[in-house]
DNA sequence: CCTATTGCAGATAAAAACTATCCACGATAA
DNA sequence: TTATCGTGGATAGTTTTTATCTGCAATAGG
């Protein structure tokens, strides 16, 4: 059981974002520096969580991305599933069919135990990250984070966020 | 996040080995055979339960593969980390620390607030697994599964279980 | 003692997933 | 018009997973 480093990267990237003032936005290639990340992988992730409607994207220069909803609103499940795929972890094979003794696929209409089994588990892991929201992460760096950090992160946010024109109002 | 098939297998084998008498063992091929899988990679699978004291094997003809402890005393989660290991799915890789600004190493000795949301989910999911026994997978087979499907398990363990000779008690 | 069966370790390799890079394209602010 | 930015596709290197085979050690039964 593993989760992608991209899953790292979207986090921290959509806890930057939640720094933006208003409908400003940030530009991938300054979400890498910040996180010393590879830019154009990075951009797939960002993409990801673009398609997922957790960030939204503006072109052009003075473009970049934000938050596509208040941080209060997006979860770490949300972002998980984004960047991990909605599949559940422990996808049962069904190997209890395939052996020597062929039955009938009516002996085998109720699920699985094992696989009930672990489907409860992963239903455990996904509640516990849908508990905590980006705003969350953020409020708890920026109460008990190292002020130096702090300092920095706010500086770099303040360089490179670009503010724009239109309305933040999103319309689907 | 994806867990590999090894699971699957790991547990239907332990949950077949639950049946057997005594301190008998069934042969590592034989549980291959039951679900259809390869002999030779199964034995890999088998051969991580062992390394983890949930299996105990006999070599030698009449030998294989029994249960190391009772059921009640094997859960899905000491299964689990012994096929896909013990490490964490998320694995932090204090990205924090790789902006462009650098600070001292001092400044990030909390932990980092993504990594103890991540931490804290996947406590919830080991926590569940360890909830579910292997004989609590057992006993909800035998007592919801398929009446077709219990005789043909029941049959094909009295045919390739093997009895032993010296006592089932482990010296470790 | 001999043989057949079984688990074990290592080498090997095919397949899949993950990570990473590059380029052509459309959008747009200045 | 130009420079900046996101998008999508193609490509490729690396790692992980899955799978197979071979030789070796252990041992039950004759």
């Amino acid at each position: 059981m593993k989760l992608g480093e991209g899953v790292e990267a979207a986090i921290h990237c959509a806890a930057t974002l939640a720094s933006v003032e208003g409908n400003s936005t940030m530009p991938g290639a300054a979400l890498a520096e910040s996180f010393g990340l590879s830019p154009s992988y990075l951009l797939k992730h960002l993409n990801m969580l673009t398609a997922e409607r957790i960030l939204e994207s503006v072109p052009g220069p003075a473009g970049g991305y934000r938050l596509a909803r208040p941080a209060e609103r997006i979860t770490l499940l949300d972002i998980v599933l984004a960047i991990e795929g909605r599949e559940p972890a422990f996808r049962c094979g069904e190997i209890r069919r395939n052996g020597p003794v062929k039955l009938d696929a009516s002996a085998y209409v109720k699920l699985c135990g094992i696989n009930a089994a672990m489907l409860k588990a992963e239903r455990a892991y996904r509640a516990a990250l849908a508990e905590t929201r980006l705003s969350d992460i953020v409020a708890d760096y920026q109460a008990e984070g190292d002020p130096r950090s702090i300092a920095a992160s706010c500086a770099f946010v303040a360089r490179h966020q670009r503010p724009q024109k239109s309305a933040s109002t999103k319309q689907v």
